[in-house]
Parts: C-alpha cells; structure tokens; sequence
DNA sequence: TTAATTGCAAAAACTTTGCAATCGG
DNA sequence: CCGATTGCAAAGTTTTTGCAATTAA
C-alpha cells in the first residue's frame, strides 16, 4: 500500500474532528479492520468478521453507519454491483482503477486505462457535465473459467 | 425505435418457446407495457404503473419473474445502480451506450464512444477475460445543476 | 391432460431508524 | 456536562419463494 494505515487513521480523525464527528474507539477499529480485510468485501462479510472478533468491535448498525462515514472520507467505495450484492473496495491510497469480474468465480481484475479517463472526460465536456465519479465494469468469463466451458 | 413492437413480441414469443417456456397473456403485456413506459424505469414503478391498468396485467411477484426473463431474452438490463436502487433500460433494437447521471436531480444523459469501447476490448485482451456485458456510469451534476450550485 | 405460470401472502435479504444507555470532548 | 454515538430491536425496502388455483400447449 502507498499509504501506512497510521497515517491513514491520523487523516481519518483529522476528517472527522473536520466535520465536527466524535473520533471513536469504533471508527478507528473499523478503518483499521477493513485495510487488513483486503482489497474487496461486502459488508455482511464484514460484520460477521467483526462479530467474531475477542472484543466486539461494532454492531451491525455502528458498522454500516461508518461505512457511510469511510464513503464520505474516501477510504472506501461502492465497487461492483451484481445483481442485489454490493461490493466494495479499499482504495486509500490506491489508484484510480476499474474491474473485471467474472460471472462465474466471481474474480476480480482490476485494470487502469488513461485513454479511457480521458475519453471520459472528453464526453463530460461535451455535455457540460460536471462528473465526481464514475465506476466500469466489464462482466464477463476469466481465462481459466472461459477455458473450462 | 429501429425495431417495431409487435416484431419484437413476436421475437419474444420464439424466445419463450424455444426455452419451453409458455407464451402468456402477462409476458405479452408486460413486454409491450415496458417497451410504450419509455427509456429508463424502476420495478416498483412499473409495479405500480401495472396496477393502475384497467384490467389486471401482471402482479407484482409476475412483474419481477418477468423482468429476469426479459433480462435473459435481452430485452432490457440493468443500466444504472445507484445506492439501493436499480434502474432498468429497455434496450431492444437500441445501440449499446453508457450513462452520466446526474446525482441532484437524477437526470440520465445517454452516450457513446466507439474509443471507450475499443479500449475496452483491447484491456479483455490483454487479461484473456471474455467480456459478456458492461456498464459505465458516470456520476456527476448536469449542466443545469452544476450552475444552480 | 399435465406441467408451467400466476397471485397471494409469507419470508428472506438488506438497510435504516427510534430510543435509552453510554461515551467523547 | 452535553451532545454525539452506540446497540438493540423494530421497521422499512426490495426481492424471492411456497403453494393452491389457473392456464397454456
């Protein structure tokens, strides 16, 4: 990771005494928890995780009230939506990026294409549209699933 | 429209037969209302929309059975995924395009570039991944929004 | 005839919210 | 101390499903 979660926590709480939020043994506990999730998770997953946990960390609802929260900071996003799941993804300090998924691993790739940012752009242009973010996704089958069909 | 209506019923009543599937009175309505409703819609409304119909078209459990085989015939898909909710297109005889959105008074900007998906094709390639469908949303305030701020 | 489809109501899955207790500044 | 946050359980949304009645082939 570019960024050390240290850091990232220091921002985070600058962000939330920012926005005049309290800074809370839950919130810390939850950034630190989703960086060492991985990459990508859905939040039952991770409020299962976190239930297992010696010490409970948050409830289900401290849980999806800080993913809000990390949305808002930018820690986190809505990545992929298949169907009614809703994946999302750590991207402190991550390229911008967009993904691959496989219909039927349910793999994820991710990939970057410049010229793709800037024909966005370019379109946004032409429309006078103001864009704040914008998501691909390309479904589809990955090698090793494509090979065994 | 490229393509008329009723061709497109009758397409509709091949596809169902061919799965083995059976050609019903709610799956012809439910087509035909969907195709006349217009460009972008959600279920609910749709539901709700289908309800107000003089005779009774489709319940609401039918509607949604509906959508996932008109899903599978092609007729529609969904186009934009905003928070929690879904939003259908109806895309038969419609060239492939993406969206910007605008995020404040949701209005929906259809376009495409040929570039973007050529890039597209070109990344699926260098990743072996067999693309089946993709969506690119893009989120942002449209002109009018974006001055009134 | 008979297997698929429908409508209903119940359930499931996911997310939000009211409120009393608790915690941070 | 005071207002924000938390956990809980209840409620809100959206979508799916079991089943008996109906309908298409």
């Amino acid at each position: 990771m570019v960024m050390e979660l240290s850091e990232l926590k220091k921002e985070f709480e600058q962000f939330l005494k920012q926005k005049g939020y309290k800074v809370t043994k839950s919130r810390l506990e939850l950034i630190d928890k989703i960086a060492k999730y991985g990459s990508h998770f859905e939040i039952e997953q991770l409020v299962v995780w976190v239930s297992n946990q010696d010490k409970s960390v948050a409830s289900r609802s401290t849980v999806y009230r800080t993913i809000k929260l990390l949305q808002e900071f930018g820690a986190i996003r809505e990545v992929i939506k298949l169907g009614n799941r809703t994946i999302y993804e750590f991207i402190a300090g991550k390229p911008h990026h967009e993904h691959l998924i496989c219909v039927k691993c349910g793999k994820i790739i991710e990939f970057y294409k410049e010229e793709i940012e800037e024909l966005q752009d370019r379109v946004c242009e032409e429309y006078n549209f103001t864009p704040i973010n914008h998501r691909l996704e390309i479904f589809g089958l990955c090698k090793e699933c494509a090979s065994a069909v």
